[in-house]
DNA sequence: CTAGGTTGTCTCTTTTTGAGACTACGTGTA
DNA sequence: TACACGTAGTCTCAAAAAGAGACAACCTAG
């Protein structure tokens, strides 16, 4: 039961012969990031500030969380705003566009909760054979 | 406006402390990767042999196609099949699962699609900015 | 006066990716 | 006969990206 064939895709190979103008290629290669996943699903509850943020998704490095806030609030979907304290705190939380993005996201996230034990299944059999 | 907020995955970063054992991240870090993406896409119309593949993803390297293939038919959403022709031609298509992950990847490309103007904006925005 | 928490940057090492030559086989062409 | 071509890859080396961890500069609490 195919699925309704990516059309848009289709005709932007075709179209967007040079790689870096295809609208999806420009957008997907930041957001598909793993980290940038990470980053929006956590501030899909509530705004997080930069320490915050380091403390929930562990594994990530300072430099790496820097890099990926930068970039998601270069693209507008993550708004940074900086807190005169003592020390400044900076809080980021997602704008209007990064709440949409939240669609398509969770659509994905689904799809890999619930694909999730046939594709261990697929590896280990692959492993088996190989 | 909200959206629903990530139930899974926020659950997840809390229950699977231990990051390799994350479904979410386990899948998304194979499947949000660019190439990835951009395979699933092309077979998502018809089958392709290799070198056609290759050549309708002009900027891939041999090495970066051959891995993300093998990958990909790892996880069970390709299925590699050799003709024993002279010369050898193996043929990749999607499997049922591979179908079904184009739900959410159509999602996530037609989100891309429509806001790729709106994020080409504030891209340059960021940059008078800076 | 020292220790700790804030948001980052800088440097060094390791991992990942890209570029391109090479394999081995058969076919068509000169 | 010999030479280039197309098939699906592998192998090696250089370039780019990511990770680890020290450091900055500031204020507060003890």
């Amino acid at each position: 039961m195919p699925v309704s064939p990516i059309a848009p895709l289709s005709q932007m190979m075709a179209e967007y012969s040079d790689p870096s103008q295809c609208p999806v290629r420009n957008v997907l290669d930041q957001l598909g990031d793993k980290w940038s996943v990470l980053i929006i699903s956590a501030l899909a509850h509530r705004p997080y500030r930069f320490g915050e943020l380091k403390r929930e998704i562990s594994d990530i490095s300072q430099r790496m969380l820097t890099q990926t806030l930068r970039d998601l609030q270069a693209d507008g979907l993550i708004e940074r705003t900086v807190f005169p304290t003592t020390p400044p705190s900076v809080e980021y939380k997602l704008s209007p566009m990064g709440h949409s993005f939240l669609v398509p996201l969770s659509a994905m996230v689904d799809w890999a909760f619930e694909h999730f034990p046939a594709i261990r299944e697929a590896r280990q059999e692959f492993a088996r054979a190989a």
